[in-house]
DNA sequence: AAGTGGCT
DNA sequence: CACT
């Protein structure tokens, strides 16, 4: 039935030539990067993002690192200032870089020094439609993203959006790490569904790092 | 256009 | 797919 579904507690899985998910890789150090996001949205608050159509986003974002993911009616960019106070995002923990940069190295990319974090916050019900990351200046670093909480559908599709998607669960504590020739495929989160994670609530928090300049 | 609605 |  979902034997493409991959919710195994093993090592690291390859799921492209350029990919791979690292089951529990971040488990130990949930706590403390869960903890680091309170502090950071403290900061600079999780806000809806308007897409350039003026939809307003399921999923609410925050940012740290020296440039942040913004949307709005003008377009996707990335942005060294929060738009809502005006300030520089918040630093990168070092936890974060240290985490951020393991995961990398393991999946074989040396050196990755991600300049942004985007922060996401599922509610029950937000989703992600399928994409590409592409508006990064530099495509030879990979993408870091990170799950804490309630687990979901990840879609991992192809270099065309009408390419069909794999499917794979993403739980609490994995690192999912993409580049090379998988760095421009499209994905996509299904809509998270309704559950209490005991660390983190009814929500997901998913923490995106990218090389953008 | 990382969202949505409506077509076949 | 077209539109926003």
């Amino acid at each position: 039935m979902n034997g493409d579904l991959f919710a195994g507690a093993s090592g690291p899985e390859q799921i492209g030539p350029g990919s791979w998910l690292q089951h529990g890789a971040a488990l130990d150090a949930a706590p403390a990067l869960f903890a680091e996001v309170q502090h950071l949205t403290a900061a600079a608050p999780f806000r809806q993002m308007q897409t350039p159509g003026g939809s307003r986003m399921s999923v609410a974002m925050s940012n740290c690192g020296p440039f942040g993911w913004v949307t709005d009616r003008s377009g996707y960019r990335y942005a060294a200032t929060d738009p809502l106070s005006g300030l520089p995002w918040p630093p990168l923990p070092p936890l974060f870089l240290q985490i951020a940069g393991a995961a990398a190295e393991r999946a074989g990319y040396p050196g990755f020094v991600p300049d942004a974090c985007l922060i996401n916050r599922y509610a029950p019900g937000a989703r992600m439609a399928l994409h590409q990351d592409k508006d990064e200046r530099d495509f030879t670093a990979p993408i870091v993203s990170l799950s804490l909480g309630l687990p979901v559908v990840f879609l991992f599709g192809g270099d065309q959006r009408s390419d069909p998607p794999a499917r794979l669960l993403l739980s609490h504590g994995d690192v999912l790490v993409w580049g090379g020739p998988d760095r421009l495929r499209f994905h996509g989160v299904m809509p998270l569904k309704p559950g209490r994670h005991e660390l983190l609530g009814e929500q997901r928090i998913n923490l995106t790092f990218r090389k953008a300049r």
